[in-house]
DNA sequence: GGCTCAGTTCAGCGCAGTCTCAGCGTCTCC
DNA sequence: GGAGACGCTGAGACTGCGCTGAACTGAGCC
């Protein structure tokens, strides 16, 4: 579980971080505001402890513009102010939960794992078409409910057509959306791939998901097949 | 949004309840544990405010009673000792967020606003899948019944697959969240550590709870495997 | 100092996965 | 019907991913 600390005061902020890193967490210490937007919107943490009172940037202006930029991260603001109303405005702004300093380590780390506990995942839909069930997220591939085995390619080129699903997609469409760019070998690789496709996916249900389109490329049945 | 009061001190009760109604909740209020217990499994609330000492049920029994039932309705407690560590007792047991009496009416308003802004439905304290238990609180790894005793680095690995339950995990995700941000050594240490884990948690009962997904990462088995 | 144990590095092995290729079947058009 | 284009498939080669055992480091402890 990785941590950022946003805290100025030197001394603290290397306390907590040592301190979470003896819990188990893995802590990131950076000092300033805007040093911590950046951070924040450039790595994936899984909680963010963060000071109000900083320079550049206060906490309130980071917490409001990382979620304005979408960053939905679990925070837990620490004020040195005991006001009600900033911390109900901290609140309002999306933290998720503050500490009046001086805090208590303990309570700390009670509240980093309430926090980390309720933060669910939020997954990419899975895409159904007719009985055939494809979820980016597991990488899981079922068919009428019994679960199919797909390598790392088969799976990339069978997400593909179910993006495209009911429309033609030609060959070379696939290469580049499947292969790189720039690949330059046999592109009769496409014809492979989707063979093996249809061995595991179409023969052992007696059904045809893919369908050849001469000429045009391959249309992946919207009704499965 | 329905709020359930239980506070044995009735004045107070009656003015926390009659507050919350001015503010656009709908508040019941019952004065003892074990009748809180009942209402609570019997209604589905939106949130419930509760004070730890209460007659015949004390509040952390009926914290514990309730999540046992399998209600993760969202819990303030309210708490006259200001002891650490009771504190996060109640965290632990599942409570969402404490206030410490005499406490600020805006505050609870506040606290109780941001829960159930966050909506999403509390999870154990404990991670479960399958016959596999992990409890960050605790640090224990249970498996079938029978305990199993993992470095610090094995259960950051099993913490943050079970966390991502169900879901391919790439290992550049595992390196970022349980190590540091600059680790630069061999990434090959995660291979390493899900091999310690499987001798640890999986060989031993026959089972594989830990799937690789060859070219993509890892996934832990939301039934256990 | 010597021991233990957690954490890490590294090199080698085996094999799953990927790709090439050639041969064959099938469709289309004249 | 025949020729040629297009698509499918089985065999086999190759590559690098993932696993593992062994060795090294460093902290903590007697």
């Amino acid at each position: 579980m990785r941590v950022l600390v946003v805290e100025d005061e030197r001394a603290l902020a290397a306390a907590v971080a040592q301190g979470l890193v003896a819990e188990g967490f893995a802590a990131d210490v950076v000092h300033e505001g805007d040093e911590a937007l950046l951070r924040v919107i450039d790595t994936q943490y899984d909680a963010i402890v963060l000071d109000i009172m900083l320079p550049k940037l206060s906490g309130y202006e980071v917490l409001r513009q990382m979620r304005t930029a979408g960053v939905w991260t679990p925070v837990i603001m620490l004020t040195a102010k005991d006001g009600e109303y900033d911390v109900a405005d901290a609140l309002d702004l999306g933290a998720d939960d503050y500490l009046i300093k001086p805090f208590s380590f303990v309570v700390l780390v009670a509240r980093l794992r309430a926090l980390l506990r309720r933060g669910a995942p939020e997954r990419p839909a899975q895409m159904v078409t007719g009985d055939l069930v494809v979820d980016p997220a597991t990488r899981r591939v079922v068919r009428g409910g019994t679960e199919v085995a797909l390598t790392a390619r088969e799976f990339a080129v069978l997400e593909y057509l179910m993006r495209c699903a009911d429309t033609v997609v030609s060959k070379t469409e696939v290469l580049q959306h499947v292969w790189d760019e720039y690949y330059d070998g046999d592109p009769n690789i496409v014809e492979v791939y989707v063979g093996y496709l249809r061995r595991k996916i179409d023969a052992p249900f007696g059904k045809a998901a893919i369908e050849t389109v001469r000429g045009a490329g391959y249309r992946l049945r919207g009704d499965g097949g």
